[in-house]
DNA sequence: CGGATACATCAAGAACCATTGATGAGAAGG
DNA sequence: CCTTCTCATCAATGGTTCTTGATGTATCCG
């Protein structure tokens, strides 16, 4: 019996605003980006503001939306703050596209 | 654009755009909310304002987000015009969120 | 024809989001 | 202490997006 297929979230009104957040935060370009150099490795914020050439307060105000979907996660040693992607919620998010696409082309 | 690694794909200016404009598409609850309708199978646009009880030209708007993302695709028939979910560009963004996740897991 | 139906498009306003520069908070080091 | 460094937060602004009601367009049917 197929478990709770991801798909199902779309029923569930807490879920789906959920779902709306995560891919909020990854709809803008710069949050993108910033995505792209965390699987350089975990990265302190004065790294991502030389590698993506943007200004401090705009990085932490995209670091900031990232960390409250979840997506990253952050951990201050010193006067540093070092971001890491959360490799659970990628994989949700990607259970749930993936069942939405089975969905798909089941019924397309 | 099906690049080898797609987690590539954040080096490329070009491909950030389209990932952040395929984000966006998902990133709103009424769009959602018209995916889960449309794992039933493709409907016309009177159903859906039907089942998510929202007005005609609010369906009409979320529906071409949906549709200039790629994320559906359309069909005239007679007075109705019948949407559907594309599956191609859902197993891009699985294959795109899974690659991430895979980076994600090795660095971090 | 002419009316009705299904949907798209438009225009105006409300709500939301991103950017910028300034200020604040906490840690390190002299 | 005092300063500097790293980062977070704030306030103001401009830009984008969403919603709503009105109008436009194509199709069907009598």
């Amino acid at each position: 019996m197929a478990a709770l297929l991801p798909a199902r979230m779309l029923e569930r009104p807490a879920d789906v605003t959920r779902l709306a957040r995560l891919f909020h935060a990854l709809s803008d370009e710069t949050r993108l980006r910033i995505v792209g150099k965390l699987l350089g490795g975990e990265q302190c914020v004065c790294n991502l503001t030389d590698a993506l050439a943007a200004g401090q307060s705009r990085l932490s105000f995209h670091l900031k939306t990232l960390k409250d979907a979840g997506l990253v996660s952050d951990r201050r040693e010193g006067r540093w703050v070092h971001y890491a992607l959360n490799p659970d919620v990628l994989q949700e998010i990607k259970n749930f596209v993936g069942s939405v696409r089975e969905g798909a082309a089941r019924c397309c």
